[in-house]
Formats: C-alpha cells, sequence, structure tokens
DNA sequence: CAAACGTGGCC
DNA sequence: TGGCCAAGTTT
C-alpha cells in the first residue's frame, strides 16, 4: 500500500475539486445541500446505478416533498413510488426512518454520524454521505466508488468484499479527505469512480488524478480492488398457477419478510414440494406432476383444481441469490368458492393496476398477454 | 461474519 | 447466455 506525503494530500484535494468545481455532473439532488434529498437520493442510490434512480427521485420528491409527508404516506403508495427499484426494504426502512425523526427528533434531524446510524436503513456509507453533504462533516463516505478508486490510487490489496477492509479505507481516507469541501470530496471521488475509474473502462490515461494513480503507473489497474466472488444463484423451479375468473386473478399475498416481501403474485408452488408428495420422485411424468399439484391444492387449501400447462418456456427470473424458473399452468374456478383455508384473495385488473407488483409478477403477465 | 435482499445494463 | 457490476444495510 502506498502511503502519501501531507504535501501529496494537499495536491491532491486541489486537483480533485478543482476537477469537480469544472466537471462535476449536475444532478436533480445535487440541486441544493436540503438533508431530505440528500437521504432520499443515496438510499435510492444504494446498489442502482444514477440514470435509473433519476425518474424514480423526481416523482418521490414530487409525491413526498418532506419528511413529514413520507412518514404519514400509507404503504401502498410508498410502494407504488418504488415499484421496480428492488430491495423493497430500502423504503420501508426509509418510511421507519421517516417516522423516528418526525416522532423521536421533533422534525430536526440528527447532525453525528453516530445519531444518523440510529435510523433505519442508515449504514456506515450513508452517514458519512449525509454528515459530509449535508452537514459538512469531514467524515468519509465510503462506497463502492471509494473502494475501487482508493485501492487503485494507492495499490491497497485487500478483499473488499470483507466487512472488516471498510476501516481501513475509513481510516485511509479520513487522513486525505478536505477538511474544508467533504461533501464535495466524497461526491468527487464518486464522479470520478463512475468515469476515468470506473470498473470496467477506466479512462486513467486521460483521469485528472492520472499521477496519484499508483496502480495504473505500475499497469496494474485491473487487479484493483480485489474483491472475493459471491456464489451463482441457485436455480428454483415452480409452477405458477393463473386462476381466472371473469376479470379477476386469484392471487397471494407474501410473507411480510423474506424475498418480495408482502407483495402479491399468482401462486406459486414450489415444483420440490410437488416431488416431495410421489414416493418416487426421480420418475414422475409431467402428467402425474399435475396431478399431485392438484391434490397438493386440495389438501393444503381446500380448493378442487383442474390444471392445464401453459406453452412456452418457463419464465426465468434472476434474483441476486435465487434463479427461479416458473411453468404457467392456468386453472378455472368458481368466484364464489371458499377461499378461508387460501392465502389470498381475487384481484380485479382494476386492482392490479393499482397496488405494485414485483419484476417477474410482471413477467407473468407479460407471458400470459403474448400468449 | 456470511447470507439475504431486486433490478437493469453490459458484453 | 451467464456473470458481473451499480452511491449498501440488516441479521
Amino acid at each position: 500500500m502506498v502511503e502519501w506525503s501531507d504535501e501529496q494530500i494537499q495536491a491532491f484535494r486541489q486537483t480533485l475539486l478543482n476537477w469537480y468545481d469544472a466537471h462535476g455532473r449536475h444532478l436533480p439532488w445535487r440541486e441544493d445541500h436540503d438533508p431530505y434529498h440528500v437521504w432520499v437520493s443515496e438510499i435510492m442510490l444504494q446498489q442502482t446505478q444514477v440514470n435509473t434512480v433519476i425518474p424514480y427521485y423526481e416523482r418521490f420528491m414530487t409525491r413526498f416533498p418532506t419528511v413529514g409527508d413520507l412518514a404519514k404516506a400509507s404503504e401502498a403508495d410508498l410502494m407504488k413510488a418504488w415499484e421496480g427499484l428492488g430491495y423493497y426494504s430500502r423504503a420501508r426502512n426509509l418510511q421507519k426512518a421517516a417516522g423516528q425523526i418526525v416522532n423521536d427528533h421533533g422534525g430536526k434531524w440528527p447532525r453525528t454520524v453516530e445519531g444518523l446510524r440510529e435510523l433505519a436503513g442508515i449504514g456506515p456509507y450513508t452517514a458519512g454521505a449525509i454528515a459530509s453533504i449535508a452537514f459538512n462533516l469531514p467524515v468519509p463516505a465510503v462506497d463502492g466508488n471509494a473502494f475501487r478508486v482508493f485501492s487503485r490510487l494507492l495499490e491497497i490489496d485487500l478483499d473488499i468484499a470483507k466487512p472488516q477492509t471498510r476501516q481501513v479505507f475509513e481510516k485511509v481516507i479520513s487522513r486525505i479527505i478536505s477538511p474544508d469541501r467533504p461533501g464535495d470530496f466524497n461526491q468527487a471521488i464518486m464522479d470520478l469512480g463512475a468515469s476515468y475509474m470506473s470498473a470496467k473502462h477506466p479512462d486513467s490515461a486521460h483521469s485528472p488524478v492520472k499521477a496519484f494513480n499508483q496502480a495504473y503507473l505500475d499497469g496494474v489497474e485491473m487487479q484493483f480492488p480485489v474483491k472475493s466472488k459471491k456464489p451463482r444463484p441457485v436455480k428454483v423451479a415452480y409452477y405458477g398457477l393463473v386462476i381466472q375468473h371473469a376479470d379477476s386473478f386469484l392471487m397471494v399475498k407474501r410473507p411480510g419478510n423474506g424475498l418480495l416481501a408482502n407483495f402479491w403474485t399468482f401462486p406459486l408452488i414450489a415444483e420440490d414440494d410437488v416431488l416431495a408428495r410421489s414416493d418416487t420422485p426421480d420418475m414422475v411424468t409431467d402428467e402425474e406432476r399435475l396431478t399431485l399439484l392438484e391434490q397438493l391444492f386440495q389438501d393444503e387449501f381446500g380448493l378442487q383444481l383442474h390444471v392445464v400447462p401453459i406453452g412456452g418456456k418457463p419464465v426465468k427470473h434472476t434474483f441476486t441469490h435465487r434463479q427461479w424458473l416458473i411453468s404457467l399452468l392456468s386453472a378455472q374456478l368458481d368466484s364464489n368458492v371458499d377461499l378461508s383455508f387460501f392465502p389470498g384473495k381475487w384481484l380485479t385488473t382494476n386492482d392490479l393496476a393499482k397496488i405494485a407488483l414485483p419484476k417477474v409478477q410482471v413477467k407473468l403477465f407479460k407471458r400470459l398477454s403474448k400468449g
């Protein structure tokens, strides 16, 4: 790891901030330093690209202009505003924190990193970002950009996927950060990481800080940052049941925790749960699978179904850690069947247009309309 | 600490 | 196509 002298640090700050003043990005949440604006944008930007966030941010500020508006929003409105952004616990934590600010802090923001960390959904990165950008506190905001930029500048070869690596970067950046303009410094690092020092296509030859970029100078830029690989998504096969009556679909509400918590989807039955009902799961025919599925529905929910396969390949949807392969089946059911043992209800197309749906369910509807 | 947690873009 | 990346936090 490279160590910079005090003179080098001064020169780096000046070079970086001069570049940022001339070429920093103009983004909707950079129009002022309102902590509410900084906060909402930072949460949306977690694991999400700038271009994706911009329209969501604009709509969100129109819909919920202040932290008070957010605190009193309905869950349905909130999720509709977040629909498609993913990592939905971010939205729930956002509203929970809005309630903390309004109720526990009398509408005033905590102005320390420690105070910010008490708020739901605010971890070490976001606390540093809000503290430095909104309150001008000289603290680092170590996100993926900061990890990548400083690992290359200083040839830090620690695995950035390990939690304990963060404190090393925080300590290093704390010494380098501009004490006068910490918010601009942190944002400049992000802009640098999104341009001249991007992950896949860096252009260090033209970078404003190329003279400080030891990994580039040594011709080993692409060896940084060091990051251990994550396991591949596990494949899971489901049967997705399209149960219609008039203009309604029989939908289920997912559990309040876990993947896609509280979202409505078609009934999804794991293929494994179907095969588990056979004595010889290794030699079950397609025909027999459907019969087993109908028996499962009868036993679990008291519903008499007759399912028919819908043509085409299974609908594939990949999450960070799971890949769903959904084979669609259709079934008819009377609207007056007893649903007292079934964890769902009929939703009209009008209902469905109003609620937030996860992308995988949108895919399933698209498959239906395409045939 | 390792794993869970969504989605879109890129090659 | 599959794998990786994109302004992380929670448990």
